[in-house]
DNA sequence: GCAAGAAGAAGTGTGTACAATCGGTGTATG
DNA sequence: CATACACCGATTGTACACACTTCTTCTTGC
């Protein structure tokens, strides 16, 4: 009944509800990318105007997460084969600086609020597929507020739903995106370990993931045809 | 006359407009942390309705140019102190990942084009203090720009422009912010060196902006007491 | 003289109306 | 039969109206 009174009365920031409620229907693929997402039925599911959905989806799309494209009814965003490559890049400089900030900080309460995500996440293993890949997020999330800085906080966190989305379109079906063993392991680096061990295995748990999607890190290899041809052209 | 017809009849995405607009205030420093930003005003003056002002207010709040509070009048955003340390230190990231693409492989016409900023820069040297700083973040915006890469070049643009605010608050008026033979060096070593030696100079390019700014780099030192004292302790 | 409160002004939050535009369907035409 | 085109429903773009909140200022009581 706070529910009821709070959205009733003060609405406490409804263009919010809507942006959490979608942002977790993506990333646990309730929404798949290319989806549409008219303005008017948006609202009418949340019971809200146009003008609230329509603020939501204008948010959204600041995030990388919809795409909007002027009088085209917004879809939820399909990042191209590059669009994935970069966010992860991205997403491995962003993490290892969590990592930085975080080895050998690690309170036990926050080690214990780490391990309940990671329990979640195999207790989840056989369920619908979505919530593991939501409770992964947490997980990558979590650890960055435990940072305590907004800004990195920020960023972190946009760049994981982005990186979810990547996923969803370019890994396939079935396959674990983030081994349950492989966040323990970094919970117990980041908690024990030296800043550049840590920083080491969230590489390799980045990397991890996203070859598993079939995407092979940029910084490994340069994509450069003449690079390439270069030992050939003796 | 084409701007007329633009601006009056296809409208061109208006929100865009303004954003850009204030975008280049704000970082010319027209607009200082704190300035009000009432969205009837806004409106007025770029002559749309408060509709139109309050969604671009809404993109800037996204991008943490403007803080925006429920039922407040919105203002230029204000990074506090550990805002700007974050900021740096994601942007060293981020603009490292952009040398790493572009080490070596810069074309006549891009290094023409980044020379022509720079001495665009050189001529603003002694005019007004806003164009310098406008003309130093285009230099690093356009770096990104040669990346190709939509993602990234989003990322870096957002982090340069509000480090731009950052240095508005905490850098002393009349610190030229971005030295021009520095950019010159940096033009050069990207041109020519091997991606380290170049990621390295814009380590030092951007730490030598934020110190000037009396900010010192977290990354550089740990800033823990134990860590700082643990060679004491023999 | 000063603090507390009330009233008005200023500004935001949100719904709604109407114009502009897009997508699809059916029709005419070569 | 395929293509071009015109029409109509669906959807977005924008302005505006009204309710509510916050800020300011003036007044009142002590």
């Amino acid at each position: 009944m706070a529910e009821e009174k709070r959205s009733r009365k003060t609405g406490g920031d409804r263009v919010a509800v809507i942006c959490t409620a979608l942002r977790r229907a993506i990333i646990e693929r309730a929404l798949s990318p290319g989806d549409r997402l008219p303005e008017d039925s948006l609202g009418e599911r949340f019971g809200v105007s146009r003008t609230i959905a329509r603020s939501a989806l204008g948010q959204l799309a600041a995030e990388g997460l919809v795409d909007l494209r002027r009088n085209r009814i917004a879809v939820v965003a399909v990042p191209s084969f590059e669009d994935a490559r970069d966010i992860f890049d991205i997403r491995v400089d962003l993490e290892r600086q969590v990592v930085r900030h975080l080895a050998g900080k690690l309170t036990e309460a926050q080690v214990k609020q780490l391990k309940a995500i990671v329990e979640a996440e195999h207790q989840a293993r056989h369920g619908a597929e979505g919530i593991s890949i939501r409770l992964a997020t947490e997980f990558h999330v979590r650890l960055a507020e435990m940072t305590g800085k907004p800004v990195l906080i920020r960023y972190v966190t946009e760049i994981c739903y982005r990186a979810g989305l990547s996923l969803a379109v370019f890994s396939r079906p079935h396959s674990s995106e983030c081994a349950v063993n492989e966040h323990l392991e970094l919970i117990e680096a980041i908690r024990t370990g030296p800043a550049d061990k840590a920083c080491a295995l969230m590489d390799d748990h980045l990397e991890a993931v996203a070859s598993r999607a079939l995407l092979q890190s940029s910084g490994a290899r340069s994509r450069d045809l003449m690079d390439i041809l270069a030992p050939y052209t003796e």
